[in-house]
DNA sequence: CTACACAAGATTGTCAACAATCTGGCATGA
DNA sequence: TCATGCCAGATTGTTGACAATCTTGTGTAG
């Protein structure tokens, strides 16, 4: 057993930082939550500069934000910012759903439809943090198959933020992928037919930003509208 | 005068990262060389908290390689990151130079083209680092153009890469971009011709990958090389 | 002569105490 | 009643000492 003091914290700080990662995406903490060093240090039993740099770590990514001697919250994107984000969003996975279709074997489709069919079950159950994450999955999955860890890692950052937006402009959290659109890119990719897979997820990620646009037309809901005033 | 402690550290930290980071891109660190936490505290008369803050900026960005109880050193590319760092560039500043030929006013055309003019200056000056720089400081004011700050920044961390890619591979540092192309590129940006300039962007970059690539085809230069055995 | 083990010095990693800053409540006075 | 200033508690930021780890030089045995 090599018990290394170092690897020991770095695990100990991967666990930390999936712990929070994961409480930001399923929703239970919503943008704004305050997140104190003193409570997490308790939580996880680590010690404060631990907790710190796994803050920074969710900072750097902008799923935090750390205001100056003020305290780390979770990141509350403005409306400039998702505009950017969905338009980021849509350059990155427009690049890597082409390269996804050059370099996809058949043992990959078959990974992509069975997270398809898992979809599709989720869809009747009612596991709504599950589904909301399911739906990131895909899009995930299909990035891996680009071969190109720099820019899967850039869709990783933008597809969270992109579920903080969610979170925060559809509070019910009935903003998720459609499962057949999903469906009609997978079939684009079997036949190597990047340029059409391209159409599709524009399309596809077009509706997911106009089904939110819709319902906050320009604003981020305001401690106004929360109070239902 | 408003003397907060914090905020003059803020300053320090962000005045020793410029200072590293301009060190980096202009070759006078090269990639592999050690940044020993002492020696830089020293150096800025910094706290080792400090310094160890501003290292941890700078491997997020992928410029330095922290290695655990190893210390820092200046990153290097491997010949798969090279590739991957390329194919992202292209697909990043593809869509950037589009969202930019959309957006770009006379005032911004007008900005480029002395830009332009400086490039040309240098060109004949003999001034190797500034030379390397202002080749990338037209793809990055470009990019600023797309009004998409998260895409800029993307753009930022690969041209930065980009840059230690030449320093690793093109040591004579012969490898700039050609100031004809970008000559070309605002031409079409000027006329919100954004297919053209998106088209121009990848030539021009593919022409810079190819003439990296031709001179190492396939490895970095092992220790065995760099000693001329 | 080579390979291996060990130890000293140098370097990085961690923690706990101390300092600076912010927040919210209370008192004061107009 | 309301606005202002100030203080205490809570929270975050920083530092220096200590612990763990690595590097390198030396010695020893085969």
């Amino acid at each position: 057993m090599d018990e290394r003091v170092t690897e020991e914290s770095l695990e100990a700080e991967n666990r930390i930082y999936a712990r929070i990662f994961d409480g930001i995406m399923d929703r239970r903490l919503t943008p704004g939550t305050k997140l104190p060093e003193r409570e997490l240090c308790e939580l996880f039993s680590a010690s404060r500069s631990l907790v710190r740099r796994v803050l920074q770590r969710l900072a750097h990514y902008h799923v935090v934000e750390l205001r100056p001697n003020r305290g780390a919250i979770v990141a509350t994107p403005t409306p400039e910012e998702t505009r950017q984000i969905f338009q980021a969003r849509r350059a990155l996975e427009g690049a890597l759903v082409r390269l996804a279709a050059q370099h996809a074997t058949p043992a990959d489709i078959d990974g992509l439809r069975q997270q398809l069919h898992v979809e599709h079950e989720a869809m009747h159950g009612s596991d709504q943090p599950a589904w909301a994450r399911l739906a990131s999955t895909f899009h995930l999955r299909v990035a891996r198959l680009a071969n190109n860890a720099i820019l899967e890692n850039y869709l990783k950052e933008i597809v969270s933020r992109c579920s903080l937006i969610v979170a925060l402009y559809e509070p019910q959290g009935n903003a998720a992928c459609e499962h057949d659109e999903h469906a009609g890119i997978v079939a684009c990719l079997e036949r190597g037919d990047g340029e059409n897979a391209a159409r599709l997820m524009e399309e596809h990620l077009v509706e997911l930003e106009r089904h939110i646009c819709l319902r906050q037309p320009d604003a981020r809901p305001s401690l106004k509208d929360r109070l239902g005033l």
